[in-house]
DNA sequence: TCGCTTGTTGATGG
DNA sequence: GCCATCAACAAGCG
């Protein structure tokens, strides 16, 4: 499930084995995942233009052109299942959405469930447009800033903090492990938030993202609350009380009763 | 066959 | 406007 580790790093393969390269032009296999333009018309906006630095902002990714000045971008959402690919042995995935035929490489997005897609932006157009409004990014978020976005919300905190206009990346494993080990209950007040929990919830989302982002994914061995998410009777990595499963904002919410005081 | 899962949007109601 | 809840979407899985 991609959250925001899996993002960065899609954003850094595109970085390291597809930007600076030219588009000499593109596959689309699934129109039905293409927004913006149509497989013609993306064909004849990016061919000959150059793959710039991608960005990352939350779980979207932005496929820039360049040539000087910011051109034509894709932004790219991977939903539940969806996946870049990049190949420089000239065989691009034969099953793919759309393909960026580069100089010297395929770029391919697949999706194996259809959710998520590219939208297609004219040169100078806000990816607000596609995005929607966002919060700042999770990675590397300031706890001044925090504390800002959190200022005068009514309702729990893991419900904040899934919502991607209050901050920008976080998905349900993530919130989990990082109310897990700041010890606070998933369905914690905003309002009645204490410092020392903001302070917590703050150093153990810092933590949690970069060693996320390292491995590229949201770890699962024996210290992570999400290795245990999906045992039969899972426990506690730190006091093996039996974890508890709820619902929480909607979601399936894996928390520890015994460390995280209050009810999910 | 049914139900659950994920992220996001949009409808509905408080 | 804010927030909770629910349905919808796709498709794999049990």
């Amino acid at each position: 499930m991609p959250e925001l580790p899996d993002v960065e790093h899609h954003r850094r393969l595109v970085a390291e084995r597809a930007a600076g390269r030219r588009v000499l032009g593109v596959r689309v296999g699934d129109p039905a995942l293409l927004e913006g333009t149509t497989p013609a018309g993306l064909g004849r906006s990016l061919t000959g233009r150059t793959l710039a630095a991608p960005r990352r902002h939350g779980k979207w990714l932005l496929l820039v052109t360049a040539d000087g000045a910011d051109g034509p971008t894709l932004v790219v959402h991977f939903r539940m299942s969806g996946e870049l690919v990049v190949d420089e042995d000239g065989a691009a995935p034969g099953d793919a959405a759309v393909t960026l035929l580069l100089e010297g490489a395929a770029l391919a997005y697949r999706t194996r469930r259809r959710l998520g897609g590219i939208s297609y932006l004219r040169a100078g157009v806000d990816p607000a447009t596609v995005t929607g409004p966002l919060g700042p990014d999770a990675l590397g978020l300031d706890r001044s800033t925090l504390a800002a976005r959190l200022e005068g919300r009514r309702g729990g905190l893991k419900s904040a903090l899934l919502n991607q206009r209050v901050v920008a990346g976080l998905g349900n494993e993530l919130v989990d492990e990082i109310l897990w080990r700041a010890r606070t209950a998933p369905d914690q007040a905003v309002g009645d938030l204490t410092h020392a929990q903001l302070r917590a919830v703050h150093r153990e989302m810092g933590v949690v993202l970069r060693q996320s982002v390292r491995a590229g994914r949201v770890p699962s061995g024996p210290t992570w609350l999400n290795g245990q998410r999906s045992q039969p009777h899972p426990r506690c990595p730190h006091c093996d009380a039996l974890l508890e499963r709820s619902r929480v904002a909607g979601r399936t919410t894996v928390w520890c009763p015994h460390e995280q005081s209050g009810r999910a």
